[in-house]
DNA sequence: CCTATTTGGTTCATTATTTGAACCGTCCAT
DNA sequence: ATGGACGGTTCAAATAATGAACCAAATAGG
């Protein structure tokens, strides 16, 4: 592994549960050496990526990132243009609807959103990457992307997240070749067990898939009629989005979307 | 200088002038060998700090950082803060206000607004770090903080970016002195000609300047007028700022703003 | 249409940087 | 006082970064 790799990883171990972390705390997270994680933490530090608490000497993320963040929505506004749309999305389904951007074989979340409708919720804090093999969105990903990025992630293995997981590659691709025809994923707790979530393609200029708009739910929720309109509204929203971002889905996607 | 700061740096070279840069520009603004940018540029790309282009193979910014500056914004929300207050500020004063936050010898600016009031605009976009030396936030913020900051700057270099810039350490010192005095600083065409600028600093917790805020406009609007209306506007929100952000300006700062 | 130039990407021996065990001072709770 | 956890530092050993040369593809020019 490269040393900008390992250093940059650090950074992915922060959450909204873990904002600030010491360096022995990183030591444990990564199993690297002490003097390893202080250096590339100093490097971070020193260009702006982690700033260090004055206190505790704790580390949390720093300046660079929010100034980083503002130039690239500047010149490729992603979340600004899908916060409205998920925020609406939430609001009239009244469950939680997240979109992710896809780099490599990993999903960013970019954003999200958890309406106030029911007391029961799918907490989305912890998920700031979303495994491509056990989640909605993944498969809705892999399914209108490179084929070679199925393998990618099956060649990685397929860690059980929950007992319903897929573990098996050849479910995976069965599940994914359905997801191809639908248009959309379907995902019963996967990633938690009483979560079910559907997820449709985000597209990019080339009819690829560069990420994927998600709703989750808790399954006592999950009447067919409730499914059924989920699946609508990701379904019709879904060219809109796609559209927006610059993108254009390809004519057989729209075909099975409508 | 260090592998990690060295791949970091490369981001520094996106504005939104240039928010797409192929390999050869990398090579060229850096002056690094080709090799050495690919790989870096690889590096992010797996992490998923820069993207490529499917049709240009330019980098850009990748998703990463939003999903970063996300997670950073949902801990320590100075950005969501600070826009409304600056918001609100460049319209009562139709001039450009920006906030930028210190780390280490370098302002990030985080926000700024250019209202629509008049024709003549400071144009503020290529400016995401400021330079120390020549930039009001820049001495605000050194005014407050460790005197071993002024020392690096000084160390470092005053590079003349305009033919009125600083470019003596004493002048430098003798300005910064006053700008500790009086509570805010006054900068005239260091950074372009033609441009007036104030600033005030930001304090943390600690009653350590940890940024500026700052705002710019054309000598030709800069009546004494004009000017005191700005002082008295960039002072009077000061400690707000400071205190929205967790953070205390020292008493005898507060002194020198009343 | 063919050539020249620029660009993105790759390779491999050399070099320089990263690495990690051991060490030090500080803070905290016992 | 004392033990432990933590942040930070050091130096020889090992590993990863480096850059000149090379290749292929795209673009530009005549």
């Amino acid at each position: 592994m490269g040393t900008v790799t390992k250093a940059l990883g650090l950074l992915d171990h922060f959450s909204t549960k873990a904002p600030q972390l010491g360096l022995s705390d990183f030591q444990r997270l990564t199993g690297f050496d002490k003097a390893t994680v202080y250096r590339h933490l100093s490097a971070l530090c020193e260009m702006g990526f982690v700033e260090q608490d004055s206190h505790n000497r704790a580390y949390r993320l720093g300046p660079s990132i929010i100034r980083l963040a503002h130039l690239r929505e500047q010149t490729r506004p992603v979340r600004d243009i899908i916060a409205p749309i998920i925020d609406q999305l939430a609001e009239t389904l009244g469950e939680l609807v997240h979109a992710s951007l896809l780099h490599g074989a990993t999903l960013s979340s970019v954003y999200h959103t958890n309406p106030n409708q029911y007391g029961l919720k799918v907490d989305f804090e912890g998920f700031e990457t979303l495994p491509m093999h056990a989640s909605a969105s993944g498969h809705a990903a892999m399914a209108f992307s490179e084929p070679v990025l199925l393998e990618e992630v099956i060649a990685n293995g397929l860690p059980a997240i929950t007992q319903k997981a897929i573990t098996s590659p050849e479910v995976l691709r069965s599940i994914i070749e359905r997801a191809r025809q639908k248009g959309f994923s379907q995902c019963e707790e996967a990633v938690e067990i009483g979560v079910s979530a559907y997820a449709v393609p985000l597209f990019d200029a080339d009819g690829q898939a560069n990420g994927a708009l998600a709703t989750a739910f808790p399954v006592s929720r999950a009447t067919d009629q409730h499914r059924q309109r989920i699946v609508r509204e990701l379904v019709s929203i879904a060219p809109e989005v796609s559209e927006r971002l610059g993108g254009k889905p390809p004519a057989s996607v729209l075909e099975a979307w409508s």
